[in-house]
DNA sequence: AAGCGCGGACGTACGGTGTACGTCTCACGT
DNA sequence: ACGTGAGACGTACACCGTACGTCCGCGCTT
């Protein structure tokens, strides 16, 4: 009677939290049952009462992430910004749940909050006067690069921690023909400043989409007002 | 004497064919070392002299794929064109190794094979007359993207597969106020061509490589040797 | 108030996994 | 002929996901 311990109540919520905390903590390998039960002070098998295994605990984990992204729409700016903007949220929940990202990539996302997203893509891609095709394939051609650019760099940062564990071995006696322009560009290889790298892309990914605008992919609004602007 | 049994000596090549084999006939999650060892009819403590540990192997195998890009280099080509093939080609190997891929991209490739395709794409982007900070960033971006699609598109495939057990029941009532765009693009979203998708992007990734390599950024090449053409 | 039903926490148990360690065999250099 | 070293192998251990049965306590019905 020191202290009935009114534990708070397992839940599926306090399950997927203690999951995330374990993985950022340790590392997806590190998540096991087991661990996450431990976490929580509880048996592994009353876990079950709340997921019904661990791939839908893993695909609760990629939701919370997802669930991260801050997606507020501020009107009066355009379409351009709207979509960096967008990518760049994309950036920030990998920078906040680092070790999750493999996770979520891996899992699908079938409820709503997975939708959000889209929603807001096919919104901006709407807004700046493309045709649903092409909106749509707007959408994909910047989630594609928001993947892959987060993917890159944590496969680059595994990369230079195994390089500085080794310290470059066998790095220095690299066929100096065949791979002339990764040597001469050793220097601007090593400096990896994540943040330029990723910003250089979406430029350009935004660049060819105003050009592409400019061009006359926008038929839908074209027919619809009439050439306004010319 | 009926047959002195000859197996083919165990080698750790044979090791990561092997697994190879095994996650394309029945995906990654299958893959442990005693069914490798099955697989070759072996001990599975006999696999441990040829290779290190598990992670090792999928490094393994990560590298077997990269070594299937094909990267023959047309010097007739314009960069544009051999930018276009170099992604083209992850998107082969994707192809052909498809359950491989969440391998590859989440495991090191640390040896030369590793670094061929960056060379690759390093001397394409000197041969625009890019200086080399603006080189590796594009090969970067170039990266990031044949990355991100293939993930993006695995991930789809996977979508697509589990709507189609449940019959897509809590799709329909979504929100139809919040998912405006997503219920009005439905056909295009259900109309998946990755094929269409991935040349979009990279037709606008291109483009805007063509773009940025017009207005000035080939400093290199003008300072070297003069305005030739222009 | 008494009885009941049920959801949820828990323990046990099974088959599978990665791999450390010790042993045995056999081809080869001396 | 003999030592030697590489490599195949078996055993063993800690850990994993999870099927199944038990049991307790809360909330409803009577």
């Amino acid at each position: 009677m020191v202290s009935d311990t009114p534990r708070p109540a397992l839940t599926r919520d306090r399950i997927v939290q203690a999951a995330v905390a374990l993985i950022e903590r340790e590392g997806a390998d590190a998540l096991s049952m087991r661990r996450v039960a431990a976490e929580l002070d509880v048996a592994v098998m009353s876990l079950y009462n709340h997921v019904p295994n661990k791939t839908a605990l893993l695909e609760g984990v990629a939701e919370h992430v997802v669930a991260g992204l801050e997606l507020e729409r501020d009107p009066a700016v355009s379409w351009q910004e709207g979509a960096r903007a967008l990518v760049r949220a994309f950036r920030k929940v990998a920078h906040d749940y680092p070790r999750c990202m493999t996770i979520v990539f891996t899992h699908k996302v079938d409820t709503a909050v997975g939708l959000r997203p889209m929603e807001r893509a096919l919104a901006l891609a709407d807004a700046a006067g493309f045709d649903g095709g092409t909106a749509v394939r707007i959408m994909r051609a910047l989630l594609a690069y928001a993947i892959g650019a987060q993917m890159r760099e944590v496969g680059m940062e595994k990369m230079l921690g195994h390089l500085a564990e080794t310290g470059a071995k066998s790095w220095n006696h690299l066929d100096p023909e065949e791979f002339r322009h990764v040597i001469a560009y050793g220097p601007e290889l090593a400096a990896h400043v994540p943040e330029t790298d990723f910003e250089f892309g979406l430029d350009l990914l935004i660049a060819a989409l105003e050009a592409l605008a400019r061009t006359g992919a926008e038929r839908t609004r074209a027919a619809g007002a009439g050439s306004g602007t010319g």
